[in-house]
DNA sequence: TTCGCTCATGGGCAATTACTCACCAAGCAG
DNA sequence: CTGCTTGGTGAGTAATTGCCCATGAGCGAA
């Protein structure tokens, strides 16, 4: 019982300590002079008042409720870099994740150190790029993941890189190739040529590293952009794919699928995650199963989504 | 519009620096670092987080003295509610106080049932409703008991139930009256307007009322705000008045003063202490006199104040 | 266009705070 | 009684933060 008193009477100078700091806002040195203790006992009662948690901070904006759903789905799902931006059903696919997407890279542009950056492809990240402002970055290169060509021959308007060239002034490299080729046999020709070679060599070596996650679907941008066909996807889909980053198709459980399209997938391997980041793009209803997948399966280790999926996410 | 996106998008920042700092206990550097800017800058939106309140700091303990403190005045005044905050000679006279109320406040305004909330006016009644968090109730009233123009015909900065409005989506009604008018003929008329009517009604009705006690004296709140001359200051003081709350003018016995500015006040009455809370928000020396006046003078059921001010009260 | 004006920025420095270490007092088992 | 553990203290020091100032970008007026 003397004990308990003991304690409590040290937590009601730890409370008393604690308000003339932060809400009285003397320094530890006034509530020591003031409590008729040492400088440092003033200190112990402050932090043992935080650590006690009788202190609460309170954020009142609205950010706080998607920084707090940030730092759940880092500590759920192990990933290095979470950001979670306001929902707004009404609005675009790319609205939000675009702008918070083109500030990240561009904080990623801004360092001094020379860094290599690898771009995927899809419209979400499309729209964060459109979103960069002009910046000279002379030290960095940008090298793309996936193909520039598209299965009729011209050029893919999603292939990001050269909208990217147009605001950064960076070396940038495309992959001079189509996102399918024909047979696992033609990907080995083409990878050996000795520019895609380094192309290659380099994207291993990114990093930084932004994708789009696509989800499957008679409706995913697979088909939509003609690099599959319907039956193709359905027969996909059959084999438990439920998403895909730069090509590369995935199940359920993230794990990249071992079949006939996946052989025939020209982008470079997504770098790594154990030495990277690799920062998926991507929110909505339709994409979450593909989200989750990405997620869990450690394809990626950096997520910018908003409010709507990371609460997704968490309950799953 | 390009303006007002800007100083949104700093808050935005100022709220994540904030978040990061106080909430997910980083230091300044590494806020930085995350947000791709120097460490000065990140210091700023720290600030500027605190700044705009959007950091609100709440301690979450009581603390043994004060609340013996308030069960003895509760016990000796027949008060309501009382509550004591650690004392703190050094700072501003609003400060705990405003914190206290403003979690008193809203405990109110987070109730299901819908009910009617009365504010008064004065320094400390404002400084805790700055502190109020954005909150959405719309099922509650809030009505002001006094006037909103002040003697110069502008409206009263003291008054509170503005301020309020930005923070509480609530229907809320102000008194479109003076504090005092030329003579109580004039009182008469104004409040049989059918708008005042109703007002005055809706508050007699309130379920709770906040208020400040204002002390008498040339640097009193009534001579400060220009609403009474030096002169009628110090033949009211004569009279033997020593407080004041909403205008509303009493003796040491808290008993409302029969005398001419008192019939001039076009405040409404304080609403009924038998069938509502009526609590009064004060501290320090200066007020002494005029606290304990209206807690003997049952002019308020509810007493928010400090330990300095509650000794007195049990002293004397 | 050029001149002020405002304001955000980063560097530097002083104040403030957090941490580590050695020590001490109380409680307790052997 | 002794040795051990626990928990608190002050001193010293490293880390962090707050503030001032010079700088430069952005912008409106002349």
């Amino acid at each position: 019982m003397a004990k308990r008193s003991e304690t409590a009477a040290r937590l009601d100078d730890a409370a008393r300590a604690g308000w003339l700091y932060y809400v009285a806002g003397r320094t530890q040195d006034e509530i020591a002079a003031a409590m008729g203790i040492s400088r440092q006992s003033a200190q112990r009662l402050v932090s043992l008042a935080v650590a006690e948690r009788l202190i609460k901070v309170r954020l009142d904006h609205p950010i706080a409720a998607c920084l707090e759903l940030a730092s759940q789905l880092r500590r759920k799902f192990g990933l290095k870099h979470v950001e979670v931006v306001p929902s707004d059903s009404g609005s675009s696919a790319t609205v939000g994740i675009a702008e918070a997407a083109a500030a990240e890279i561009e904080r990623w542009l801004k360092r001094a150190e020379p860094i290599v950056l690898a771009v995927g492809t899809g419209r979400t990240l499309k729209a964060a790029v459109d979103q960069l402002p002009a910046i000279e970055c002379p030290n960095h290169r940008i090298v793309s993941l996936t193909g520039n060509i598209a299965p009729d021959g011209s050029a893919a308007y999603y292939n990001v890189i050269f909208s990217m060239a147009d605001a950064v002034k960076a070396r940038h490299y495309p992959m001079p190739l189509p996102v399918l080729v024909t047979s696992a046999e033609e990907r080995e020709l083409l990878h050996g040529q000795q520019l895609v070679r380094s192309t290659l060599d380099m994207s291993a070596q990114a990093d930084v590293t932004f994708v789009g996650i696509g989800e499957l679907g008679i409706d995913g941008p697979l088909c939509v952009d003609g690099f599959l066909e319907k039956d193709e996807m359905m027969e996909l889909m059959r084999g438990g794919a439920v998403g895909e980053i730069c090509g590369w198709i995935f199940d359920v459980d993230g794990r990249l699928l071992d079949n006939p399209i996946n052989e025939r997938v020209a982008s470079a391997p997504i770098p790594s995650r154990e030495a990277s980041m690799v920062i998926g793009l991507a929110k909505g209803k339709r994409k979450f199963k593909a989200i989750r997948a990405a997620v869990v399966g450690q394809q990626i280790n950096g997520l910018i989504t908003d409010e709507e999926t990371a609460e997704f996410l968490l309950k799953s």
